[in-house]
DNA sequence: GGGTTATGTCGCAGGAGTGTCGCAGGTAGG
DNA sequence: CCTACCTGCGACACTCCTGCGACATAACCC
């Protein structure tokens, strides 16, 4: 079977590498140049792997990730020029399955492919669908409706209420929360998640004081009716 | 859900760090220092996620990857002082999937466990049923079910009740609902799981004087009717 | 039966977890 | 430069949890 990388990298020289290494490794090799182009493209081709750079013009890959991650399972690797270890750590919590910095060494990453190759073997569900009663998202657009009308809603607002949806019923802890939407160093501490939900809540409530749909669980977190 | 992590290391003082900072991640530690232990560990307590150092006294880490990917699917990320790429990709050839190079950044290597964890969540939901006569678990949603009908239940009340469903009918002491609830230098005295365990009977059995869910082991401890 | 130990029962007080809301700095767009 | 919104933060109130101690009761041993 013949297996499709896509990579999501500005840098010409750089792209060039990783495509020659990818074809001789016997892979179909998809190139983006930008965020907006990958998202497109992995949506349209489904890609078994997704490289992605973090440094891009416009939209910045970190947020391509959350994206790809709020509607696909498709492994993301994180190849980037970041050495910090901080940048690691807000990959990997976005939902990047795995990360090398540059300069890389082709072996090491053409592994690291394999690996996340053979983990997603197995058969996966997929065609997510976010949807939560009379909340639909839209990730393309990222536009959140309710019965049908628009209700305009945050960037951050937007990505935990598609991590919530995403989760399908199950808990997810302002640790979580925090880690896979705001990234580590961000915003470590306080009651941001609790003001964020209590915000979330006065727009797809229809009564914030007794939330039917984004559900508190006491000493865990937060969920979305099932 | 408590996660176990093992950890085969033979130098003292990092496994000592590794411990301190999985414990605070809210991990059980299981400790190996040879690669013969850690094989016997792992087959017997199961572990979530295997942490390999390569450079081991007697029998090198790369064949204890090897070994336990022979037989078990667990996660198993390489924690080792080797910086050449050749050994990543032996690695991962021989079946980890991860690895980190010291000096290691904590931080990143508790994300990267998370991520392993991530991976192998799902098979893990669907084996595990958690139910013991009308009462029924949800881990997912941390919830608990009597007949159908949710029943309120504390963080701590919940994996105490999670830990002895778990444990299908076996008594389980004090002292290991100490350790695995509420972790080990917490709260090592007292009377505090009889106290739980009588909250958590009335909330569970139809007569909490007459319990015939959670029963009492007189001289060893607790567990739940077969 | 009497003594001893293990366990059940229950109330209390401190504290942790959460909802709520206002404020101010930041940011993007006009 | 101005404005509107986003967003992190802190403060306060309130609920509920939870460790603890004290006493009651039950099981065990002789």
């Amino acid at each position: 079977m013949i297996r499709t990388v896509m990579v999501v990298e500005d840098d010409d020289a750089i792209r060039m590498v990783l495509r020659t290494n990818l074809e001789d490794e016997g892979y179909r090799v998809l190139e983006a140049t930008t965020a907006e182009q990958g998202l497109l493209i992995v949506q349209d081709e489904q890609p078994d792997v997704v490289l992605v750079d973090l440094r891009l013009p416009g939209i910045h890959g970190l947020d391509l990730v959350r994206s790809l991650r709020a509607t696909s399972q498709v492994p993301i690797i994180i190849v980037t020029a970041q050495t910090d270890s901080h940048d690691v750590v807000a990959g990997l919590e976005a939902g990047a399955d795995d990360y090398v910095t540059k300069p890389f060494v082709a072996k090491e990453l053409m592994a690291r492919i394999r690996t996340q190759l053979r983990r997603s073997a197995q058969p996966e569900e997929d065609g997510e669908d976010l949807t939560c009663g009379p909340i639909e998202l839209h990730p393309d657009a990222a536009e959140v409706m309710r019965n049908g009308e628009q209700v305009p809603v945050s960037r951050i607002e937007f990505f935990v209420l598609a991590e919530l949806i995403g989760a399908k019923g199950r808990v997810l802890s302002r640790d979580h929360l925090l880690r896979k939407v705001w990234g580590y160093g961000n915003a470590g501490d306080g009651r941001v998640v609790d003001n964020l939900i209590y915000r979330l809540r006065n727009k797809i409530e229809d009564d914030p004081a007794n939330p039917e749909l984004l559900l508190t669980v006491r000493g865990f977190g937060y969920r979305m009716k099932a």
